[in-house]
DNA sequence: AGATATTATTTAATCGGTTAAATTATTCAC
DNA sequence: GTGAATAATTTAACCGATTAAATAATATCT
């Protein structure tokens, strides 16, 4: 079955390429006669247009970049997490309403994307997470709309769609004391200067100062984004025999990871530990406990992040943007109240 | 910044655009001088051949399409489920090292994907799961190279990578039954004729027969697979005050909603039920208990589906195979033993 | 009816590559 | 040094679309 053309219409119709291609785009008046006799044509040989030649005609491609970190490649390869999986999804499903497709590529963030974005003639990217300034660099010199997802970039060149991290670990902190907490511990990913998880430990401290709790160091575990990184910072709170009723995650994979530290212990959440999660992903709801956390609606941040591409892509001088995506205390059962 | 075309390398280079395709792809003997030539011009202008436009000649596009059950677009968008995550990871992944990306459709398998297909020009697709029987009728008439994941489609058109779910859910309820269970409920999703979850049924009745514990039907619990489900499903299994000990169910998504669904009602796994999954998907390890589970390697799967496709790709003629996965019960902490 | 304006359609170039066939340059044998 | 064989390069057509410019057909006006 070889492929139906333009041409193969054309010559079914009894007309030239460029009358079926106008009454497809309706960029020049066709007659009615002739357009009924090219639709006619388009639905007995069942054609599809080729969207790789429009393009190279065109100069776009109808596809979007999406940059998601690259994950090892070790036993289980997958989108990371539950977090990229649903904002993932969201990308593709808001795109394809558009139509447009997403070619998503795992990425060390190096030249390798650049080289993608060139390859495949990309319409628009949307880069999700913090990568090294150098990345940013060059890609802003591609030219490409781009919208980043939790960036603090602070390129004006780039849109930007995040949370207002700091506040959100506030928000779980000052929850935390609220419930007589005192000495509370924080479990973060790697922070970055600048980074999401640098603003989320900013939270913490704020929440802290409120209540007039000092702050201490020894209180901050620094690990990895990841579920054994979780069992390990729980395993090293309770090596060094700390004396925390609860723990401030800074990652909801990080919160059940901590919880599964603590069970293999022989602890329980919330009896000897409260816990507090962040992100809210899809798995939080369903734990036992429940995890309490802190939501964000990921399914919007993509959402929004397609709206801004395509606005963008239609119209490239439109001004950059920064959206600062709503964040709500979502309480559940896995903090203990010692008061009350 | 204006794209580099072939055009400006050659005219760089002082030579044609032949000269440096060849060049390039080798097909036709070039000088070593002019070779060098060619290469310093793409070196400095920094080229990067644009593949739509080599598709166009060469009619490929190095683009693998993954057909996905399409999600609900309810409040959550995601990649429905950890299972697909890790698949589509892995076979963008393996799809990477071979220079081909990945073209993700969460589509309801009608026509529309057909379009695409067409659209872009698929090299090939691979599609997760089970769809009517139509789409697979609508699929060979591309004459795209397939390759299925998880399906039981006995058209001897396609390729096909799947585990022997029968022999899963026997491994499963097996376990139960030597851990001294009798009244053992089963949990599964929708059960079509010939369907995953079909065959997954028939596991448990095979052990149960081995056993000579006889099957009842008011045991076999069916929904959907999702969290809400699972505990949906618990719910139901406790509103009927039926004396269960032990719960097998068909997917780990549904055994942790189940799990929910216990909590809830202040019952525990394993103390008041033992629970067995299927999968192993991340998160099962990283539950409290940990649950005991059948063990797919989920991203072999798309490894061997990348490896397959590519390799009719390649070789047209390739005769239809079959490769059937391993599997293998991964005993943690949801079963409680009710004998020695 | 003839000149003019308007509408519909076609011609032909183009997008960025590949490639069969033709041409030019080089090597080799005698 | 000449002719034949071989190697290197170029010419030009093509892939499947779009589109500016040219042309043909039709409508409008006096």
């Amino acid at each position: 079955m070889a492929r139906v053309t333009l041409k193969d219409v054309a010559r079914r119709a009894g007309v030239t390429t460029a009358t079926v291609s106008y009454a497809l785009s309706g960029k020049r008046p066709i007659s009615e006669a002739t357009k009924q006799r090219v639709m006619e044509a388009i639905a007995e040989l069942d054609y599809v247009p080729d969207l790789n030649a429009r393009g190279l005609s065109m100069r776009d491609s109808k596809l979007i970049g999406v940059v998601v970190p690259q994950t090892e490649p070790g036993e289980r390869l997958m989108f990371q997490n539950s977090f990229y999986s649903e904002v993932l999804g969201s990308i593709e499903y808001y795109a394809r309403q558009q139509g447009y497709h997403i070619l998503i590529s795992a990425t060390d963030a190096n030249e390798s994307y650049l080289t993608l974005a060139k390859q495949r003639n990309l319409d628009g990217i949307i880069v999700i997470g913090m990568y090294p300034d150098e990345f940013y660099q060059q890609m802003k010199k591609t030219q490409i709309p781009i919208v980043l997802i939790d960036s603090y970039c602070n390129d004006h060149y780039y849109h930007n769609i995040r949370i207002d991290d700091a506040y959100g670990s506030y928000l779980a902190t000052r929850y935390m004391l609220e419930c007589g907490h005192t000495r509370i511990a924080f479990f973060a990913g790697q922070m970055k200067e600048n980074g999401v998880m640098k603003k989320r430990l900013l939270g913490y401290q704020q929440a802290l100062e409120e209540f007039h709790v000092p702050y201490q160091r020894e209180y901050v575990f620094e690990g990895q984004i990841d579920y054994t990184s979780g069992i390990a910072l729980a395993d090293r709170l309770m090596d060094q025999g700390l004396p925390a009723t609860g723990v401030v995650a800074a990652a909801d994979i990080l919160a059940i990871g901590a919880a599964k530290g603590f069970f293999e212990r022989g602890k329980r959440v919330p009896e000897d530990y409260s816990l507090i999660g962040f992100d809210d992903v899809e798995i939080a709801q369903y734990l036992t406990p429940g995890l309490t956390t802190i939501r964000q609606q990921i399914s919007l941040k993509g959402q929004k992040a397609v709206e801004l591409l395509l606005k963008h892509i239609e119209d490239p001088s439109l001004p950059k943007q920064e959206e600062i995506l709503p964040l709500q205390l979502v309480v559940r059962g896995s903090v203990k109240k010692l008061n009350g």
